[in-house]
DNA sequence: TTTTTAATGTTACATGAATAACAACAAAAA
DNA sequence: TTTTTGTTGTTATTCATGTAACATTAAAAA
């Protein structure tokens, strides 16, 4: 959890950071960076202490240097390519999404079991699940977004695994466990509408609590 | 925070008493709920008390008995209204999607600011963005589903809140802090996948760490 | 040149969540 | 009937995360 947060914490930073030095800001303090986000100033500090991001004393951080170095802990500044198993509706639209690249993230291939859903053409191919494994092995890729029914959710577990798939994004229902083999990073809407659901039904009401229900920062 | 993991655990609780109940189960122990998910026995008894649910001293917890109340506490017994705003390819996908029911949710209509996109009949009836005050108001509606383009994110924000939603699953890439009035719970997919990625390029590889990056149980 | 200032970097502390340990006790066994 | 057993419910402990405090120091001011 903790290198969770912290990673999570990054990006909030890179993203306000992109903001300030769009406003034509050159250099930030700590407490710039912490108040707009709720948390620290020390904690920001400690942050970038732990990743060997460093300031000056007086002069506090050079924003084009943070940013820099985040990107590049975050692997922002090389291209990482991921692949979609499961060309529906969910999959059609991460495809067609093209805001990824701002984060060094390209989707570069769908694959799909069913053939009518085989394109060779396009920005994004959509290739026949059998050619998973050589693909992945010719270009490389450790991180996969299942995007399937969640009927073919376990049988598509198996296939990540057996092409060497390391990391997988589960939009399914179907929640998996990491192992030492592959991360996985269930992301499950039912789960966060009913979280939701409950909060604004007991808490928000009476108007006690209230707090975030937010994921990140 | 820890009311939300509280959360994400009773539905886990619920999901997995649903596999033991079609297997012919009737009763388990604390256990056979805490070993499956990976918690401690201790946890699930400390969730089940502060929840008012109680076993019996030597025969355990009643998986009906567990079920009827997990599924009071969420509000999944009655019927949850949700609306969604934005009916591009991710609100199209989740408007067609089928598996909210089980948990009491149920999208009952779609808001789109193009006219294109009205539509007056079948399940989900889509509507101008105008009619969204009436219709929150007269469906006491509470649950909205953000799936705009980010460009419109804030403003559609504004909107929400002045049709007096309480609470936003926020799909666009751009953050919002819940306030006293709405919680937003914001859903990112390229954080996650910059996570995932991170993960897999620092840890997985050396064999260290190698801990769950999962949202939930 | 010396002093003051104001920020970083780091250490100590507080808070909170999960685990471990245990007391209570109902059911089963003797 | 008494003892044993095994599970719940609860208390104590551990561990980790974020905050607060502070020591350090470079720059500015005097």
């Amino acid at each position: 959890m903790t290198i969770q947060n912290r990673i999570a914490r990054l990006l909030s930073y890179k993203h306000l950071l992109n903001r300030f030095k769009s406003l034509g800001l050159v250099r930030v303090f700590s407490d710039n960076i912490a108040d707009p986000l709720g948390i620290s100033a020390s904690l920001v500090r400690k942050d970038f202490g732990l990743f060997g991001i460093s300031g000056s004393q007086k002069g506090g951080y050079s924003i084009e240097d943070v940013l820099h170095k985040i990107n590049n802990i975050l692997g922002s500044n090389e291209v990482n390519r991921v692949i979609i198993i499961g060309v529906g509706r969910i999959g059609e639209a991460l495809m067609s999404y093209n805001g990824f690249h701002k984060d060094g993230i390209k989707i570069v291939a769908g694959f799909d079991i069913d053939v009518k859903k085989i394109k060779k053409t396009g920005d994004v191919p959509v290739k026949p699940i059998e050619d998973i494994n050589e693909y992945v092995k010719e270009n490389n890729i450790s991180v996969a977004i299942m995007a399937v029914p969640d009927i073919a959710a376990q049988q598509t577990l198996e296939i990540l695994k057996r092409a060497n798939i390391r990391g997988i994004l589960n939009f399914t229902p179907v929640k998996f466990k990491s192992t030492d083999d592959i991360t996985v990073n269930n992301f499950n809407i039912e789960n966060e509408l009913v979280n939701l659901i409950y909060f604004v039904n007991n808490f928000k009401k009476n108007g006690k609590e209230a707090k975030r229900v937010s994921n990140n920062i």
